[in-house]
DNA sequence: TTGTAACTGTTACGTTTGTAACTAACAATG
DNA sequence: CATTGTTAGTTACAAACGTAACAGTTACAA
C-alpha cells in the first residue's frame, strides 16, 4: 500500500472493487425500472426477490438481500400502492405477512427480468463463459464468509 | 428464471450478487473508521483514494471512485473540518484545489488501512490466492467495461 | 395464567443523499 | 475583447435513509 504505483493499492482492495462493480452494473440497470414503472432502487430489489424466489416474508428479504428492514417496510408499502404487490395474513403466525407479487407485478418482473438476462449474458459474453461462472460462484464464496448465519 | 428452484436465478444474478458482496464487506469495516474517527462511509472512501493514489482534485476522485460530486464535495468539507485534509489552490486552473491528506489525516489512512490489508488477507486465504488474484482482474475487467470512460 | 423476553413490522425524527439551480473560472468563437 | 458555452465545485430543497422508539404478536418460564 505504497504510493509509487498510484493504483496498484487501489485495485488490489477487494471491497472497493466490489463497491465500484456494484455501483456501476446497479446504475445501468435503474433507469429501465424507473422510467418504466417508477420504481426505486429498493423497490426493485424486493421485487426482484419476490418474483425469483417466491413469496416470502419482509423479514425474509430483509435477510436474503442485506437489506434494513424499514427499507423493506417502505419498498413494500410503495409496491402495494403501485399494485405490484399484495399482503397475504398467516393464520399460524400473524405477526408477519406473506407478500406476493400480483398478476400487474409480475408482469413488470418479468419485463424488467427479460432485460436484466440480456444484459447479464453480454456481460458473460465479455468474461468468457468459463470465467463469469467462476466470478459468480467466488462472488457466493465471499457473500457466505461474510454472512455466515442463514 | 423460473421458480422452481428458487435460488438459482438469484445466484446467477451479477449485479445482485455484487450489491450483496459489497454490502456487506462493507459493512464488516464500517465500525473501524466510524468508532476510531467519526468518520462516514463516503468519508472513507474519499480519504482511502487520496491515500492510496496521492493527491487529486474533487473531479478525480468522483471519478475515480463512481461517486456524485456533491457527495465528495461534502465528504471533503467533513474531512477538512476533522484536520484529516487541507486544499491547495492550483495556479493554472483555479476552478478546482488539490486534495491532500495532512499528517494527521495519513496517519489515520495508515492505521485503518492496515486493518484493511490484513482483513483483505483473511479473504485472500479463504478464496486462495489464485481465485483471489483472479476474482480482483475479473472484477477490474468488469468496472471497466461499465466504464468505458478514464 | 401471568409476566417477561423475543420477534416482526411500522413510524417519528434527525441525518444523509440526489436533483437542480447556482457561482466562479476557464475555453472558444465571433 | 465580448459572448457564449463548458467545467469544477457548492448549496437549497426535497426525497430517501438509518436509528431508535413503538405497537402487536408469539414463546416460554415462573
Amino acid at each position: 500500500m505504497t504510493q509509487e504505483n498510484p493504483d496498484a493499492a487501489l485495485s488490489d482492495f477487494l471491497p472497493f472493487l466490489l463497491f465500484q462493480a456494484a455501483e456501476l452494473s446497479s446504475r445501468n440497470f435503474q433507469h429501465h425500472y424507473q422510467s418504466r414503472y417508477g420504481m426505486l432502487r429498493t423497490e426493485w430489489r424486493v421485487m426482484f426477490h419476490l418474483g425469483s424466489t417466491g413469496d416470502q416474508t419482509a423479514k425474509h428479504i430483509c435477510v436474503r438481500a442485506s437489506l434494513h428492514k424499514t427499507k423493506v417496510s417502505r419498498a413494500v408499502k410503495a409496491l402495494e400502492e403501485k399494485r405490484f404487490l399484495k399482503r397475504n395474513t398467516i393464520q399460524t403466525d400473524r405477526r408477519s405477512e406473506q407478500l406476493c407479487l400480483t398478476h400487474q407485478g409480475k408482469a413488470a418482473f418479468a419485463d424488467l427480468t427479460l432485460i436484466a438476462t440480456k444484459f447479464g449474458r453480454e456481460l458473460e459474453q465479455s468474461l468468457g463463459t468459463q470465467d463469469h461462472e467462476k466470478l459468480v460462484a467466488m462472488l457466493q464464496k465471499l457473500i457466505t464468509l461474510h454472512q455466515p448465519n442463514l
